[in-house]
RNA sequence: GUGGAUGUAGUUCAAUGGUAGAGCACCAGAUUGUGGUUCUGGUUGUUGCGGGUUCGAGCCCCGUCAUCCACCCCA
């Protein structure tokens, strides 16, 4: 006998977990397609120069990678933006530009895991490339507020800071050189809080100095208007100009959208990644802030330089779909109780009358309605529960040509009522 | 990859190195107007897996697998 394990990381998933995880997926495509967002696909392995690319050393380590039949040297995708620049590159004459695109599905890292974190897990990627401007940044913005709200989480706020003004800003004070260092501690500092955070850059640029104007760019000042904040931090850049002009764009088309209470203008917000150049970002629930960031993303200035030389700034945002799931379970949100295998169960009480039990099933379905029939005359005690175990609101007691009673199988309440009045009460209620 | 904690019935939890238990859930039957009550009976099990110590291991030791936590990194 061989046991039926899994590896570590991985997982299966239950039908009632897959209902919400599709239903999660479709009501993410629907807001994507109506921003004229265009699905695409990428192979689960590449070739393991396209993916490692100059060779990332963390990456390294992490990559599911193996040589094929053929001696091939293949790994597995560890992300959805690697394969997203290979296609683009190798793509761009196919594509007219600039090209909106999102990628929903599974990639693996071989990390240890964690709650909330496998090695086999959803990525949901939405970008915008071929062109730099503020209304891109703004569109990804508005889009990632109208998936949220979608999915019935309205209590939410996007952390936003620029990446490029925050290097400005390091090269203002000469720490120019340790820039990723310091973007990666820096990042840590909801984490591991204030101190930590300087003891490590001092470690790293040796200059108290420097250290603590490096924590004062970063930390949030109290009453301060989101204009004097953008302000100041241009200032303690060298008075720079670009990039404060951008966020002040963005600020302005949120502002006018009517949805800037959502998003809050935090610099101590940097993303560990150092492809970024522009806005940076990050989403956090409020009901729920120990989960992390569950959609964050931002602007890069040339998404397929390793792949081709034509140059393609970008900006994107990923959706953690996993922590996303669980926090939609632990926020008990109505997307997370929609696991209702069908609308209606139709009763099996006797044999003699299956040609019409299977003839009403079919009427049904083609109202619209999802119908499952019982498929064995069990007690009734059993189909209930049947029915109450795929979370099925009604059965029907199929009777006669036209004699139905439809029970509410949670009111555990009858009534006697039409196919068609079966039809609406049944639509009605969902 | 490094360090730590944990692993007993479907589930929640017990059991001093001395015969593996309880509630809930589940199944069968009786009662109940086509379910909720009540009663009777039943399975709850390779104590994650494999070794070792011991007269004897769920308990102690080693290994292994998995989960959780921290680091690292990130979603």
């Amino acid at each position: 006998m061989i046991q039926p394990r899994v590896l570590k990381g991985f997982r299966d998933s239950l039908p009632s977990q897959e209902i919400v995880k599709k239903q999660v997926i479709a009501t993410l495509e629907e807001v994507f397609s109506s921003f004229g967002f265009v699905p695409i696909d990428t192979p689960v392995l590449e070739y393991t120069e396209v993916l490692l690319g100059k060779g990332g050393g963390e990456t390294d380590k992490q990559i599911f990678h193996f040589v094929d039949n053929g001696g091939r040297d293949v790994a597995m995708r560890f992300d959805l933006t690697v394969p997203f620049a290979r296609f683009m590159a190798g793509n761009l004459h196919k594509l007219p530009l600039p090209f909106k695109r999102y990628h929903i599905d599974k990639v693996w890292r071989g990390e240890n895991p964690q709650k909330g974190r496998y090695r086999e897990f959803y990525q949901c990627d939405f970008d915008i490339v071929g062109i730099d401007s503020a209304v891109a940044d703004t569109e990804i913005l508005l889009m990632m507020s109208d998936a949220f709200k979608a999915m019935g989480l309205s209590r939410f706020t996007i952390h936003l800071a620029h990446r490029g003004l925050l290097n400005a800003f390091l090269n203002h004070i000469d720490c120019g050189d340790h820039a990723v260092e310091i973007l990666r501690i820096v990042d840590k500092l909801r984490k591991i809080g204030e101190q930590a955070v300087k003891n490590q850059l001092i470690e790293i640029i040796g200059s108290d100095e420097a250290a603590a104007a490096i924590l004062n760019y970063i930390t949030p000042k109290e009453g301060e208007s989101t204009t004097q904040t953008i302000e100041r931090l241009s200032e303690l850049a060298g008075n720079e100009e670009e990039h404060t002009k951008r966020l002040k764009e963005i600020f302005a088309l949120l502002n006018s959208l009517g949805i800037a209470s959502n998003f809050i203008l935090d610099p101590s917000i940097t993303r560990g990644l150092d492809y970024y150049t522009g806005v940076v970002f990050e989403t956090f629930l409020t009901d729920l802030p120990s989960i992390g960031s569950v959609c964050s993303g931002g602007r890069y200035n040339d998404l397929a330089s390793l792949y081709t030389k034509e140059e393609l700034p970008g900006v994107g945002s990923s959706i953690g779909l996993d922590r996303l799931l669980s926090a939609l379970e632990e926020l008990d949100a109505s997307l997370a109780h929609s696991a209702s295998s069908s609308d209606i169960l139709i009763l099996f009480l006797d044999e003699t009358l299956l040609p019409l039990y299977l003839k009403t099933a079919q009427t049904l379905r083609e109202s619209g309605v999802r119908c499952d029939l019982f498929l064995s005359d069990k007690k009734l005690m059993a189909q209930y529960k049947y029915g109450e175990a795929h979370e099925i609101p009604y059965a029907l007691f199929v009777k006669g040509e036209d004699d139905f009673t439809l029970r509410n199988l949670e009111q555990r309440s009858d009534h006697e009522l039409s196919l068609k009045e079966i039809v609406a009460q049944v639509k009605g209620t969902l």
